[in-house]
DNA sequence: GGCCCTCGAGTTCA
DNA sequence: CTCGAGGGCC
């Protein structure tokens, strides 16, 4: 500890001071209530309290929202704080045989256009079962941790972190100013089962699994709990940097290791298919003797150079792929199918088990997905059946066991009827979905919908999740989405009520009103119109701008091509989206809905690119760049990407072969390009 | 007209 | 996570 006298601090000591401080005492707090030998003597960690208290005494404005002594006695805060993380969190696609793995890598090549003979070499590493982490340094030293989260916001866990041994609380030598490192959080085997036992013994609750065990300790608000429990880490990845001192994923392991993180032994680099598929096998025979759980091996792109030209589908890098395991397998009786209605009418079985043990949860529902799957596998109910959990998750019906079928089992008649309203449920020409013709006065329709408007991804309104608004809507406080923002003034409608006590109705009175004011593409995702969401949602926020620009092109003669001009939208979605704009009940649920609330325009971003707000129409076969690379860089400087040459085209790139759209773009007098320009005119503002 | 890639809409359990 | 279907290229 620095021990120049507290009167003799600068304000600039005394902060830096508070922030080691914050940390030390957090740290020793925890090894002190956690473990048997505490890492420095009580008289010490005596000390570190004391002299926090006197900096903060002398320099007050300075005291942090971290600060030991604001947490003494005040760990009540039932929730840890939310993280967003600068650089998204990824989820992976996955592979479950060789040929998805060939087919990886096949579409590697394509989109970057390399033949067989170039070789692009890949890293192997088993996909670890615990929990991602982001650890963010600063200067050396660890300044936040944050879970995974839905891959954009994450929850603050520092503290809990900070007890881990196996994470270095600071970064020696010359390290960028800032540095994400980012891995799993996992319990080895033999410590899941001795915490477990510990767990019987004390009379609590065992955990189902490792993984499940980690992430409880990991949750904990009292880190004096998490530093007992024996969390250990893989680093494989990183987030924010200010500066990358590697060039490719090997070098990155080396160079963490370096830091002095645990980096997995059996990582490995690898230049073909074969090579992959090797790796995999030999780690699927050691699976068994390995500390800790995986569920698979991970495939990635080794030059990072690569990985930035192939970039991102969706959430998912292209550069790489999880090879899952086979997934475990069980038996078990079905009871019955249950019949879901969903938002968009569809009616969905779904199969209720006796509960039995898969993978180390007990699982009682799995989906059947539609009326034919049901008939394709035969199932009846009373079956034994075969289930799996897919991807190690999703439970499914694999097939019935036909010698144990009981006698007089009859195949499943699918209700022609919806379960909740009665309507009649019809299947479109060509379509596997039987749906419900009830529309709003299908009681699951409108609930369903009320759960997307508020779900996630849409409004995302904290503390009021599809149970409470479910709740709602039966009590009559919310028909329709607006009536959400007028709970406000019929809150005495919630007094009384069982679980809303004034805090929490206040709580989730601040929530909706924060989110009075919504971005458009969340506006339009809430709506939960056919065929459009997420991703259409921002593209059309993207190419609109506002939600009246948007309103007046789907009710305008001949919206529904003006629409398709947006890449992505094709006749299904504009038809889509013209009629529902068409149909007076939405557009009174949106002016309703516009009455309540302040609908953000989209801003496009500022790329500072001369291609900003162009747009632009690749047409004929281009011979360096793939078709989805230009695209991608199109979009990364700003410009949008459309299928077909109008009057509104800022720039036709044509290669060889071009037809319709080249003529068509002379007559308009559009500027055309080939492929060497283009290249030539992005090269200074890629990266 | 067929094929590939993406997206949407459905799903489970802790 | 999976499936089906829409969009767009060849």
């Amino acid at each position: 500890m620095d021990d120049t006298p507290v009167k003799d601090l600068t304000e600039k000591e005394a902060a830096r001071a508070l922030a080691q401080l914050a940390m030390d005492i957090t740290f020793h707090n925890a090894r002190y209530h956690g473990e048997d030998d505490p890492a420095i003597s009580d008289a010490a960690f005596d000390a570190l309290v004391r002299r926090n208290e006197a900096i903060e005494t002398r320099f007050p404005h300075l005291i942090r929202k971290d600060s030991p002594s604001r947490q003494v006695g005040a760990k009540a805060s039932s929730k840890f704080a939310k993280v967003q993380h600068r650089v998204r969190m990824l989820s992976l696609g996955n592979a479950f045989n060789e040929e998805d793995v060939t087919e990886f890598l096949a579409r590697i090549r394509r989109f970057l256009k390399a033949d067989e003979d170039t070789q692009i070499a890949l890293m192997a590493e088993p996909k670890i079962d615990g929990l991602s982490i982001s650890l963010r340094y600063e200067d050396g030293a660890l300044v936040q941790a944050a879970t995974r989260g839905d891959g954009s916001e994450g929850e603050d866990v520092t503290a809990n972190i900070r007890t881990i041994e196996e994470i270095p609380q600071t970064l020696v030598g010359d390290v960028p100013a800032v540095c994400e490192i980012r891995g799993e959080i996992y319990m080895s085997k033999a410590d899941f089962t001795a915490l477990n036992e510990r767990q019987i013994a004390e009379e609590k609750s065992a955990f189902a699994n490792p993984r499940n065990a980690a992430a409880g300790s990991l949750r904990q608000l009292d880190p004096s709990i998490t530093a007992s429990r024996p969390l250990k880490f893989f680093a494989y990845a990183w987030g924010d940097m200010s500066a990358l001192p590697f060039a490719a994923h090997s070098e990155a392991l080396e160079w963490l290791e370096n830091l002095g993180f645990p980096t997995n032994p059996l990582s490995k680099r690898c230049n073909s298919v074969a090579d992959l598929l090797s790796v995999y096998k030999h780690i699927e025979i050691v699976r068994g003797e390995l500390e800790y759980d995986i569920d698979g091996v991970v495939y990635k792109v080794d030059d990072l150079a690569l990985q930035d030209r192939l970039g991102f589908v969706a959430k998912a890098p292209r550069w790489a792929i999880a090879h899952k395991f086979p997934a475990e397998k069980a038996i078990t009786v079905l009871l019955g199918i249950d019949i879901q209605v969903g938002r968009t009418g569809a009616l969905t079985p779904v199969a209720k088990l006796e509960p039995v043990t898969v993978g180390g949860v007990v699982v009682s529902n799995a989906t059947l997905h539609n009326e034919d799957e049901i008939a394709r596998k035969d199932v009846r109910i009373g079956d034994h059946v075969r289930i799996q959990r897919a991807g190690d998750v999703i439970p499914q019906v694999i097939e019935p066991l036909l010698e144990k079928r009981p006698k007089g089992a009859q195949p499943f008649e699918y209700p022609t009827h919806c379960p909740v309203c009665g309507s009649e449920a019809v299947r479109e020409d060509g379509e596997v979905v039987r749906r419900c013709t009830g529309g709003l006065i299908c009681n699951a329709q409108v609930v369903e919908r009320l759960k997307h408007f508020v779900s996630r991804r849409a409004f995302d309104i904290e503390g009021l999740g599809s149970k409470h608004i479910a709740a709602f809507h039966e009590d009559g406080l919310v028909q329709s989405p607006a009536d959400i923002f007028r709970i406000k003034v019929q809150r005495g409608a919630l007094d009384g009520k069982e679980g809303w006590g004034d805090q929490s109705i206040d709580n989730l009175i601040s929530a909706i009103e924060e989110r009075r004011t919504i971005a458009l593409d969340r506006f339009l995702f809430g709506l939960g119109i056919r065929h459009v969401g997420e991703v259409t949602a921002r593209d059309l926020a993207k190419a609109f701008e506002t939600l009246g620009a948007i309103e007046d092109i789907a009710r305008s003669e001949g919206g529904a091509e003006a629409l398709s001009d947006v890449d992505g939208i094709g006749t299904v979605v504009a038809e889509a989206i013209v009629a529902f704009f068409h149909e007076p009940q939405n557009r009174a649920v949106v002016d309703d809905l516009r009455s309540e609330l302040t609908i953000e325009p989209y801003k496009n971003e500022q790329t500072g690119s001369t291609f900003e707000g162009q747009t632009l129409v690749f047409t004929g076969s281009l011979e360096q760049l793939s078709r989805a690379e230009a695209k991608s860089q199109a979009e990364k400087l700003g410009a949008k990407v459309s299928g077909s040459v109008s009057s509104k085209t800022s720039l036709v790139i044509a290669g060889p072969g071009a037809g319709s759209k080249l003529k068509k773009a002379e007559e308009l007098g559009v500027e055309v390009i080939d492929e060497e320009e283009w290249i030539r005119r992005t090269a200074g503002s890629l990266n």
